[in-house]
DNA sequence: CTCAAAACGGAGACTATCTCCATTTGACTT
DNA sequence: AAGTCAAATGGAGATAGTCTCCGTTTTGAG
């Protein structure tokens, strides 16, 4: 159970092929924390200690390696899917949740782009965390909706796209005259008085 | 004053620079158009018949390169400003000003990402334009905060990132389950329903 | 100890960005 | 019309990144 998360699910590695890929993959985590998820591949390999085939063939394109660093991160946002999903009030929960959400995505500068694509593409090694994330933002709305405090004409896909665009530009933008909080406050009440209609 | 506009303002040059500037602009709209403001510098040297090193004195970075090719974008946003400013509805010119900077943001795809770039450089062949879009954007949302349709809080900062946000991700998620009328009426009025605080 | 399968690594084929400078071209001057 | 020289050119080459292929090394089961 343990070196499952190790071997990426993967049975029977060899010693030194075990060791290599939580290598690589530590290093990896480093870099891209430092350099966003577009740090260079081969920089990575050669500090890892490792040639640039062993690291292709353990995770054969960047989206693999990304996913993988991402492994804990993930596990932390299901674990958190629990609580959000005990919380009384379904405005709140669902506030969390997507704070929660946009935290996740700016876990490394740049992973709203590849997340993007793997939820189009519905053939990558983040979209299976895609499909999962859009579940439970799909079960929290509803709630919220249901109890009359989300607005029936949202989406789900809607708060999650807004979520991975807001988690973008606060990425990229950080102290360019706004805050998480700010944006994620539009988005929630929107930019107009709330007085018309 | 019409070879102003096919020179970008540079003066006296010579008949050969003159038309091979123009070619390129030419291709790279065309490339840009296609693939995105990505698309391979070399290729469009080579498609437009010069050497890499003559595009890059044209245009010394990718930057330049797109900001030349938006140059009629951004007439058609300035000239659409002043209509709006003439709006009687401070409401209505608002939104059709969101409107207009988001349509301009989409004209290419991966557009927001150097705009974005150039709002915190501060010294950018697209930061100009930038400036005076952010201008322009303060200008229309005081009218309609001191008509009393725009909330206080929001800063004209806010709506620009979000319009930049919004345009990202519906040009990289196109029929992906939303539309940027949908995205865009959340970030106006918000995805919590109203009856609250 | 043996040896087949597993894993390795790095050379090499690509593609792209950007610079440099020997050569060519255009537009004045006479 | 010829002469001149700054302006402009283009493409070779430096650098950097991705990804593949395959001869060599390592592991661990028998």
């Amino acid at each position: 159970m343990t070196t499952d998360a190790a071997t990426g699910g993967q049975p029977n590695l060899r010693a030194d092929a075990r060791r290599n890929r939580e290598r690589v993959l530590e290093v990896a985590k480093r870099h891209f924390d430092l350099h966003g998820v577009s740090a260079s591949l081969e920089e990575i390999a050669r500090e890892a200690g490792v040639g640039a085939g062993t690291l292709y063939r353990h995770f054969p394109s960047r989206e693999a390696l990304v996913a993988a660093t991402l492994h804990d991160r993930q596990a932390e946002l299901l674990g958190l899917s629990q609580q959000v999903r005990q919380m009384p009030d379904a405005d709140a929960a669902l506030s969390r949740w997507l704070e929660a959400l946009q935290t996740y995505l700016r876990t490394f500068n740049g992973l709203p782009d590849p997340v993007l694509a793997a939820l189009k593409k519905e053939a990558s090694p983040l979209s299976l965390s895609c499909e999962t994330l859009g579940e439970l933002t799909s079960e929290v709305l509803a709630r919220a909706q249901r109890e009359g405090s989300a607005r029936n004409t949202v989406s789900a896909n809607d708060l999650f796209l807004g979520a991975i665009a807001i988690a973008w530009v606060l990425n990229r933008a950080e102290a360019c005259g706004t805050s998480a909080e700010k944006l994620n406050a539009i988005f929630a009440h929107g930019y107009q008085e709330t007085e018309r209609s």
